[in-house]
RNA sequence: UCCGGCGUAGCUCAAUGGCAGAGCGGGUGACUGUUAAUCACUAGGUUGUAGGUUCGAGUCCUACCGCCGGAGCCA
């Protein structure tokens, strides 16, 4: 009896009998041969028919397989130089599970609006298994940097009553006849969380309905959030740093095979280390002058602003001390120099765009309840959130990193629809 | 919302205003080492929609629809 294996694992069983369960990749014939690229989730190896050595029957299986067949294949684990994971299959046995109809992504190019209406099996294909993987490791080592560190994981809620930053970019739901928001950041529950336990982190879905149509936006997307009690600003970058470090790392030791697979200059990710530069608001104005952008000193950057700046670097940069007027209710002023908040963006190498976005919170009472009056919001809708300045205020910040920005940049992707399972755009709702 | 581009076979694309085509995929067949295998044969079309110009429109004009890219906004 056939032991059966994952094709990963295949080395282990040089010139044993092993039985896989998988789908046909592509499938290639010569006179009395059959070549069956077999994959089966973790890998893809080659399963040669040999008219000679299998029954009739199965040789007659082997030859109506159409692309992406399920079946079951037994045969002998062979060396062979040729293959690229370094061994095939010799077949000695095969049982169709269903054939399948015909598969409508071909072994030639396609446009992105097709292989978006069939995300469901463009999900099969290499490049994407490749992505999704990397996805899957970004979101562990996320967890697992901030679970070292005694972080307590509390997510916040998905349904909310009220925006932190605006309505216009809000989906609105009816909630028992009562209007609903989704959450478009978990951080505002994450200082409660923070005031309870120290040190918290949320993860989950947010929502914008911002009708962006570009390359870097999605209007669901996913959010990991830190938040610190008894943290300043200079602390939030050094964890903002090591954690996108100690992620990049974990890619490179534990997805290595997937870069290579998407192609990735592999060079680039090995130099990213921290401490990573810092730019004060000013000083990276003086960058973009040097660069003869047309810049107005006041505003925030704009992507191509942000592409020259984060081009001067080979890691990511960080710019802090934003002009506290283009920047959300809830940061900090610097004491010294109030026309600065106490907020810091991280831009990803290469023109990836933001990938963190963070600050130290406004802790004094007084002063939040007079930015809550001064930018206009709801004053009873924010009265719990206000409360947290009254019951054992302390100096807090956090940040939230943007999952699919940094597998993006990570994979060296060009479109960060790629980097998410089921993409929702503003044009895209199916499948 | 604004600016730009593109809609032709299942898919990717050709076609000077003058017979709507190729490759891939599908089907039939050949081949004992293929790597997007190759070769032969074969089926497959309301050229996004609605108007207009013209002897004649896939091609030119107008409107609409859809998608793509970018801007603003953001992670």
């Amino acid at each position: 009896m056939a032991i059966e294996i994952k094709i990963q694992d295949v080395a282990r069983y040089e010139g044993q009998e092993v039985t896989l369960k998988g789908w046909l990749y592509n499938k290639r014939s010569s006179g009395k041969l059959r070549f069956l690229l077999v994959r089966d989730g973790s890998a893809t190896i080659q399963c040669v028919v040999f008219k000679g050595a299998v029954s009739e029957e199965v040789f007659e299986n082997a030859t109506a397989l159409t692309q992406e067949s399920s079946l079951t294949v037994t045969g002998t684990v062979a060396k062979d130089d040729r293959s690229k994971i370094g061994y095939e299959i010799q077949v000695s046995d095969l049982t169709v599970v269903q054939i399948a109809h015909e598969y409508p992504i071909t072994k030639k190019e396609h446009g992105v609006d097709f292989l978006m209406d069939h995300r469901h099996l463009w999900l099969r294909s290499s490049k994407q298994h490749a992505l999704i993987r990397i996805r899957h490791e970004v979101i562990r080592a996320a967890r697992e940097f901030f679970d070292m560190r005694d972080f307590t994981l509390m997510d916040a809620p998905i349904f909310t009553p009220n925006a932190a930053e605006g309505t216009s970019t809000l989906f609105e739901t009816d909630y028992f006849e009562r209007k609903a928001y989704l959450t478009q950041s978990g951080q505002l529950y994450g200082e409660a969380g923070a005031m309870a336990f120290g040190n918290i982190y949320c993860f989950g879905p947010t929502f914008r309905a911002e009708k962006s149509k570009t390359r870097r936006h999605l209007t669901e997307f996913w959010m990991i959030e830190p938040e610190m009690a008894y943290c300043d600003l200079e602390q939030d970058m050094v964890v903002a740093e090591e954690f996108v470090t100690h992620i990049v790392k974990s890619v490179l030791k534990n997805r290595r095979p997937e870069l290579e697979t998407l192609e990735r200059d592999i060079s680039k990710l090995e130099k990213i280390e921290a401490p990573f530069p810092r730019l004060h608001y000013d000083e990276a104005v003086e960058i973009l002058k040097k660069n003869g952008v047309d810049f107005e000193y006041g505003d925030d950057f704009g992507a191509t602003d942000e592409t020259t700046i984060s081009q001067q670097f080979d890691r990511p940069v960080i710019v802090h001390h934003y002009p506290a007027e283009v920047k959300a209710f809830y940061m900090k002023r610097d004491p010294e120099t109030p026309q600065f908040a106490l907020a810091m963006d991280m831009l990803a190498p290469e023109g990836y765009g933001e990938i963190i976005g963070g600050s130290q919170r406004e802790d004094d009472y007084d002063v939040l309840l007079q930015r809550v009056k001064e930018y206009n919001l709801p004053e009873e809708a924010f009265a719990w959130y206000l409360d947290l300045r009254k019951y054992g205020s302390v100096p807090h910040a956090g940040f939230g990193l943007g999952i699919e920005r940094t597998v993006a940049w990570i994979s060296g992707i060009r479109h960060i629809r790629e980097t998410i399972p089921f993409p929702r755009t503003m044009t895209r709702l199916y499948p």
